[in-house]
Parts: C-alpha cells; sequence; structure tokens
DNA sequence: CATGGTGGCATTTTT
DNA sequence: TGCCACCATG
C-alpha cells in the first residue's frame, strides 16, 4: 500500500538535529504546523497532505516548541494509521518520540480504563466482549425479559443500544427519554444488558469509551491526572467522531484547549456510527477563537479525478464550499466498463490488471473499491482464476474464525472465570455430550447462586459425568498455564481439548485449513512472550490486542503481528469505508449501480444519500493516475429479492456517474466500444479477453495444507497428554476460582461506600439492601452461617427473589 | 438427551 | 454464502 504523501519526502525533510519542518509545505500547510497555542480546524480535502501535516505538528511541537513528547495524544481512526504516523515521526525525531502517545479512541479508552475500571465497580482485568458475545448476551436478555425477536428482532436493539453509547446516553437516562413501548423497551434491554455485562466483567466495544468519559466525568482525581499528563492532544479524521469520542476530547483538553483537529466534512462516511458533520461546525461554537486552515491544494490525483470528484460531491447541500485543485496535469480519461453480470465485471477487472502488469504497473499499486462485502465473492473467484495475488481488507477477519475464536474462548475462560459468553461458546465445543438441557441446568445453578457459569458447572459436574470430565479438562488447562509459555499453550489447548485431532479426522476439506490457522494462532502466541513476564499476563495483552485490532489493520484471515515488515506484492480490495486515508495509482470502482452506490438501504433518506455521495467521493479520490468505474447489468444478490432502484431485474446507472462530465469517461473492454456510454449504455457480452485466463483452478492451496499436516487420522489418534483424573471437583474449583478471582479488583462495595464489613449480622427479613449488580432490594430470609451463609433477597428489577451466597455477593446496606 | 443432517432464508457500511 | 431452526436418529 501507498501511504499518502510519502513520496513527498526529500532527503532534506529529514536532515537532523534540526530539520527545517515547514520546508517544502505550501502555506497554509506551514500555518498549521507552526500555529501556536489554543485550538485549531484543518479543514484539509483529499490528497492534501492532512497526515504529512499531522506529522510535522507533531515535530514541530517537540524540536521547536520544547514540549515533552509524553504530553502529547495523537489519535487516529485506525490501529494502521497510528502505526503509520509513528514510524513517520520516527524517521522526523529519532528516539526524541518514544513517549508519544499515538493512538485509536478505543484503545486510549482501553489503557485508561485498565487503571480504573475497578472504580466503576468492574475489575481492572475485565475483558472485551465483541459482537458476537454481545448478541449472545442480548439473546439472553430478549428471553428473561420475554420479549418476542420476531416482534422485535435482536439487531434493532443492538442497533439501539450502540446508538445510546454513541450519544452518551447511559441505561437511566434511556429510560427517562423512553417515549413509546419501543422506546421503552430498548431502556429495559439496554439497562439489563449492561448489568449482565457487568456481572460478566465485561465491556463491549461502546463501554470503552462510554465508560472513559463516565470515568473522567465522575472522578475528579481522574480527569485531573490526564489533564496534567496531557497538553496537547491532536485528532485525526475529526468528521468521523460522534459524540462520546467528542466529549472525551473536550474533557481533556478543556484547560489549556491545544486542540489540533484535522478533518473534511466531504469525507464523513461514518454517520451509522453517530458521526455528524456537526462535530466540525460545533467545534468552532465550542471554541469561539479557533483558528481555521484549509488545505486545497491536492497532491495526488489528476485533474480529471479531481474534476470527477468534485462533479459528484458538489451536488451535497450540507457542505462547506470549497474546491480542491492541483498543480498537476489532467492524465488519462476515466475508464469504464459494463458487464453482463458481477461475473463479467470481474473477468474484466481481471483482466486489466493483468495488462497494467505488462505495462509496468505493480499488484501493490492497485486496489478494487466496492460498496459491500457481498462484492468480494464474484471477484475473488476471478481474480484466483487469473492467478491475480490480491488481498481482501476486512470482511472475515483471522481472529473472528471459527476455529480460532474457540480456543481463543478457552484462553478468555481461564482469564476470566466469569466470561459466560466463552463459557457457553466452549463448554460443549468440541462436542462432548453437554448439550442444551445441561448447559440449562448450569445457567440454572449459576442463577440461583448468582455465581458465574463456570463455578457453578463445578456444581453441576456431582451429577453430570460429561459435565464433570469439561471441569477437570479446564482444571488441567489452568494448571498447564501456569508451566507454559503462550505459543505451547495453545498448542496444547488444541491438543488436550481434542479440538485438533477431530479436525484432522473430519474430510472437509477446509479442515486443513483450520489447522493451519490454529497453527498460525499458536506461532503468533509464540511472538508474544516475554521472559520476565507471567503467560497469564501475555495472555492479557494478547486478548487485548486481539479485540483491538481492527479490519482495516490487518487483510482477511492473516494474523498481521507475524511479519509486519513483510510488504507483498498484492491489489487490495476493500470497502469503500476502509479506503478512506489510503491511495493508490490505479482505482477501480466496482458497482457503480443504483442500489449499491447509493445503497438501496440509503434512497429514501437526504441524510443517507449525501452520506453514499461523500462515499463515492472517496472512492474517486483515492485514485492517483487512473480510475476505472464499472458496473454490472445483472447481479445475482439482487436477483431474487427486486428491491428498489432495480426495476426488472435490469441493473441502472448510479446517478453519481451521471453527474460526472461524460468527456472524461471512455469505455474500454471491447474493440466495439468506442461510442458505447458507460452512463445510458447496455452492456456488451463480450470483451477482448485476450490474455487468455487458465480457467483450471489450481491446487496450490490444498497442497500446502497437506504439507504441513500435523495431526495423525483418526485411526492412530491418540491423546497426547495424559490425563490425570485424581484431582477432586473442589480442588479444581478453587484452581479455577481463586478467591481474588472472584474479587472485584481493588473495593467491595463495603469499602466502596465507606461502609464497615459487618453487614452480615445486620441482614434479618426485611432491610434494605444494595447488590452492585441487580440494584436495590429486601432480605426475605438468611440461612446458615460463615462461606456457605446464604441470603434470599428479592430485587425491585426482578420479579422473583434471588438466592445469593454471602460471601459472593458484596451486599450493602440500603 | 445429544448430535448431525437438511432445508429455508436473508444479505450496508465498522471501532 | 452462511447461519439458524427443525427433525430424525443413536
Amino acid at each position: 500500500m501507498i501511504s499518502e504523501q510519502a513520496q513527498m519526502f526529500s532527503p532534506e525533510d529529514s536532515s537532523r538535529p534540526q530539520p527545517n519542518l515547514t520546508k517544502g509545505l505550501n502555506d497554509p500547510q506551514a500555518e498549521a504546523v507552526v500555529h501556536g497555542d489554543g485550538p485549531i480546524l484543518v479543514l484539509a480535502g483529499a490528497g492534501s497532505g492532512k497526515t504529512r501535516v499531522l506529522t510535522h505538528r507533531v515535530a514541530q511541537l517537540i524540536l521547536e516548541q520544547g514540549v515533552f513528547a509524553s504530553r502529547i495524544l495523537a489519535v487516529t481512526f485506525t490501529n494502521k494509521a497510528a502505526q503509520e504516523m509513528r514510524e513517520r515521526l520516527h524517521s522526523l525525531l529519532g528516539t526524541d518520540g518514544e513517549n508519544l502517545w499515538i493512538t485509536t479512541f478505543h484503545s486510549a479508552g482501553l489503557r485508561i480504563l485498565r487503571h480504573n475500571a475497578s472504580r466503576l465497580s468492574y475489575s481492572n482485568q475485565f475483558v472485551i466482549y465483541d459482537d458476537q458475545d454481545t448478541k449472545g448476551v442480548l439473546k439472553q436478555v430478549l428471553k428473561d425479559l420475554n420479549i418476542n425477536e420476531d416482534r422485535y428482532p435482536l439487531d434493532t436493539f443492538s442497533r439501539a443500544i450502540d446508538k445510546f453509547k454513541n450519544n452518551y446516553i447511559l441505561p437511566a437516562e434511556a429510560g427517562q427519554r423512553a417515549s413509546s413501548i419501543e422506546t421503552d423497551l430498548q431502556a429495559q434491554v439496554y439497562d439489563r444488558y449492561q448489568k449482565v455485562l457487568l456481572a460478566a466483567n465485561a465491556m463491549d466495544f461502546g463501554d470503552l469509551l462510554v465508560n472513559t468519559v463516565r470515568v473522567l466525568r465522575e472522578f475528579p482525581e481522574v480527569l485531573d491526572y490526564y489533564r496534567r499528563t496531557l497538553h496537547y492532544i491532536l485528532v485525526d479524521e475529526f468528521q468521523d467522531t460522534n459524540k462520546v469520542q467528542y466529549m472525551f476530547i473536550r474533557l481533556l483538553a478543556e484547560p489549556r484547549r491545544n486542540l489540533f483537529v484535522v478533518g473534511d466534512d466531504d469525507q464523513s462516511i461514518y454517520g451509522f456510527r453517530g458521526a455528524t458533520i456537526s462535530n466540525i461546525l460545533e467545534f468552532e461554537k465550542d471554541y469561539p477563537n479557533t483558528k481555521v486552515v484549509k488545505l486545497e491544494q491536492n497532491y495526488r490525483s489528476t485533474g480529471t479525478i479531481l474534476n470527477a470528484a468534485h462533479a459528484v460531491i458538489e451536488k451535497n447541500k450540507s457542505r462547506k464550499a470549497k474546491k480542491l485543485w492541483t498543480a498537476g496535469d489532467d492524465g488519462d480519461p476515466i475508464r469504464t466498463f459494463i458487464g453482463y453480470d458481477e461475473n463479467q465485471e470481474s473477468e474484466f477487472i481481471t483482466s486489466e490488471i493483468r495488462k497494467l502488469i505488462t505495462q509496468g504497473y505493480k499488484h501493490s499499486e492497485m486496489a478494487i473499491l466496492y460498496r459491500t462485502n457481498a462484492q468480494t465473492r464474484a471477484l475473488e473467484e476471478s481474480l484466483v482464476r487469473g492467478k491475480i495475488p490480491y488481498k481482501i481488507f476486512g470482511g472475515l477477519k483471522f481472529f473472528d474464525r471459527k476455529e480460532v475464536k474457540d480456543i481463543l474462548g478457552y484462553v478468555r475462560l481461564l482469564i476470566n472465570p466469569a466470561d459466560n459468553q466463552a463459557f457457553q461458546r466452549v463448554v460443549n465445543t468440541p462436542p462432548r455430550g453437554i448439550g442444551a438441557q445441561a448447559v440449562q441446568a448450569i445457567a440454572d445453578e449459576a442463577r440461583e447462586t448468582s455465581m458465574p457459569f463456570l463455578h457453578a458447572s463445578v456444581t453441576v459436574a456431582q451429577s453430570n459425568k460429561h459435565v464433570k470430565k469439561f471441569v477437570e479438562l479446564m482444571g488441567e488447562l489452568k494448571q498447564a498455564a501456569q508451566t507454559m509459555k503462550l505459543g505451547e499453550f495453545l498448542g496444547f489447548i488444541v491438543e488436550k481439548t481434542e479440538y485438533g485431532p477431530r479436525l484432522a479426522a473430519m474430510k472437509d476439506p477446509t479442515a486443513q485449513s483450520r489447522i493451519e490457522n490454529l497453527q498460525e494462532l499458536e506461532s503468533l502466541g509464540r511472538t508474544m512472550e516475554r521472559p520476565e513476564t507471567s503467560t497469564e499476563e501475555v495472555m492479557k495483552d494478547f486478548l487485548d490486542r486481539i479485540s483491538l485490532t481492527s479490519s482495516a489493520d490487518v487483510p482477511a484471515g492473516e494474523a498481521g503481528a507475524n511479519d509486519p515488515n513483510q510488504k507483498t506484492d498484492t491489489v487490495s480490495l476493500m470497502t469503500l469505508h476502509l479506503a478512506k486515508g489510503l491511495e493508490f495509482p490505479v482505482v477501480f470502482l466496482a458497482g457503480m449501480e443504483e442500489g449499491l452506490l447509493p445503497h438501496y438501504r440509503s434512497l429514501d433518506d437526504v441524510v443517507g444519500l449525501e452520506e453514499e455521495r461523500r462515499l463515492c467521493y472517496v472512492g474517486i479520490t483515492r485514485a492517483m493516475k487512473v480510475l476505472y468505474l464499472s458496473r454490472a447489468h445483472n447481479r445475482g444478490m439482487f436477483a431474487a429479492g427486486g428491491s428498489a432502484g432495480s426495476a426488472g431485474g435490469a441493473r441502472v446507472v448510479s446517478r453519481f456517474a451521471k453527474d460526472i462530465d461524460p468527456k472524461s469517461l471512455t469505455a474500454v473492454g471491447t474493440e466495439r466500444s468506442q461510442g458505447a456510454s458507460f452512463i445510458e449504455g447496455y452492456p456488451r457480452f463480450s470483451f477482448d479477453d485476450d490474455d487468455d485466463i487458465d480457467t483450471r483452478i489450481e491446487d496450490d492451496y490444498s497442497n500446502t495444507w497437506r504439507r504441513k499436516k500435523k495431526y495423525p487420522s483418526r485411526d492412530d489418534a491418540q491423546p497426547t497428554y495424559s490425563s490425570k483424573t485424581n484431582v477432586s471437583l473442589d480442588q479444581i474449583r478453587n484452581l479455577l476460582m481463586p478467591a481474588d478471582a472472584m474479587k472485584q479488583e481493588s473495593k467491595t462495595p463495603e469499602e466502596y461506600h465507606g461502609k464497615p464489613s459487618a453487614v452480615f449480622e445486620q441482614l434479618a427479613p426485611g432491610v434494605e439492601v444494595i447488590h452492585p449488580t441487580f440494584g436495590k432490594g429486601c432480605v426475605e430470609s438468611v440461612k446458615g452461617s460463615g462461606n456457605t451463609a446464604n441470603v434470599t433477597v428479592k430485587f425491585d428489577s426482578f420479579d422473583e427473589p434471588k438466592k445469593l451466597v454471602y460471601r459472593f455477593a458484596k451486599l450493602v446496606l440500603g
């Protein structure tokens, strides 16, 4: 991948010790870089050198204004962008930049919460729930609240919760705001959902932001600490920040207001995630003396490409007037193609790539961009047949692979025994005779005792031999973790759970690639190992890193961290969203059709359509020299639906393409195409496919799998590790559930509320109590004493009274 | 009571 | 294409 503006670095720029930081910059760029204290908004058009301005600004602060690197926080959109910025600063600053905090919003939140989550009654060791975990929790919540999923689909709730969090609306406020049956249900689900997460000591992505802001707002000493630490704050892609993120920034920057934000209202494409252009407008309101700098000179694209981009974007009503210009040439016309269907469109792109290669372009200089991930299927097939090396960004991540998540599920459960989602994932994976009934029994036991599923399963193990075996397995894994390094341990899990051997015994051809993925995971674990650090600590880091690795950071299906410097020569495939911030000499914009771009889900509202237009704009402006627009006349994915925008199955050209001056378009792909118009035309049923694409699918991949085969086939499969079952359930219980694993990090509710610990003596029927998770309630009965004491409490928010083990329940008097 | 197979169905964009 | 719900079997 070519980095934005990378080619503009001349050797003089990085000469030390006194680099002239404004050399080679244009006037507005320089103005932004040398800006003193106080707020500044840089409106940076596509390709106007904004990353360069950001990095030089940081260097300026350190080298010219004498600011300590540790006083600077730079927030970027993805880990990849952060990494790139770090590298560029390294070449500008050398080791002076070592203490810079360059990070994403989510990573920043995670770091703050790892130190402060206990203030919010989480443990600082909390885990991060991904989308799947989240859905699992929601499913349970809907069941508990007797909500009919057919009537109120699960997705509407996950979307609603997401929206609450993007806008920093906490459950209580959501409840107050509720104005209809729907919104009231949403608030109820949200409330309960948060309680389940808290009980599992887990946070979802949104919580990483919401809880960070909560900590900063509710604990002045924490806010004070970070304000004293961070004096200069820079934010990239400011147009795509949402309300919580903006609150976070504002809180930190408030006393000094040294806030440097860079954005482009024309590239705001994350409205569905709560981002609003109004953040840019509000910025000038919130910081009245803001300096505004506009970067309008484009260093990336040809005149033709810029004109097309402008023609598309100028139709938007809500945007700041501006026009990019270039000192360069007009360049080539934009090339167009209409395929009979998506397969022909893909074949065309493949064959063009081959031609461009013969003309001297590298694969890595080309990208195929599209609106939806579903479009990759046809493209991928065709590229494979054409033997074009490619990488797909986004889509299914390596860490989203089922087998990888399964094995990591064991790791998660060992680290955080309260992780009930991880428990449910692994308890019968691979199948070991623990079905729905057994899991329900465990869930019931867990509910009655207010204990995590894992703990409850130890009790159920007394009456269920399958569960007993599982519990013993977990005990063995726990012990192994104490002696093995991470890589070895991951391999041990794969063997010991029989996950690997079972895969090896499968006829399914994908099984071999899954085994490879697990081997990849193992070697990834090995790279994480640190001599002085316990495997448990390493595992925690490992999980954090995995949780925050976004699909933009690493190509689909790759683990990433293995060989960061190995740049391979491949064509890049990605959605328009992921392409933001990148540039390529050659760009294919596939699927230029109504219903796809703009997507049919956005057709009926103006705001949505404007965002689609920006998306198209982002796509066009990724291209440096050569831009292709292609579309198909028929598309499989819509054949059945007959969706809006496609009358009678025939696909109509995108309205955005119609805005481009036809004189700058030229049809390619067939000799007969000279007069054919991309905008009104019909597909040609052949193109000059003279490259003789070998249609035999080569067996390269399966050969590699076979070579690396590690596991024996079923016949000689034997347990590699002897199993020792002479450990008692009680011993395992203690092993899996050390007292401090259940204890909240630093504060019990007693400490938390500053009350003496003699709560138990005062418990009696009728006494009001508060539970950290369940809230307020009234004691119904008290039984036993010491470690086994039980308290039955009727909580306000639950119909059924709950039986709690006093030792764990952390009750305080109400 | 657990499992594996089959058939139906929907499918934006992402930290 | 991939996921879920349902059903027949062990």
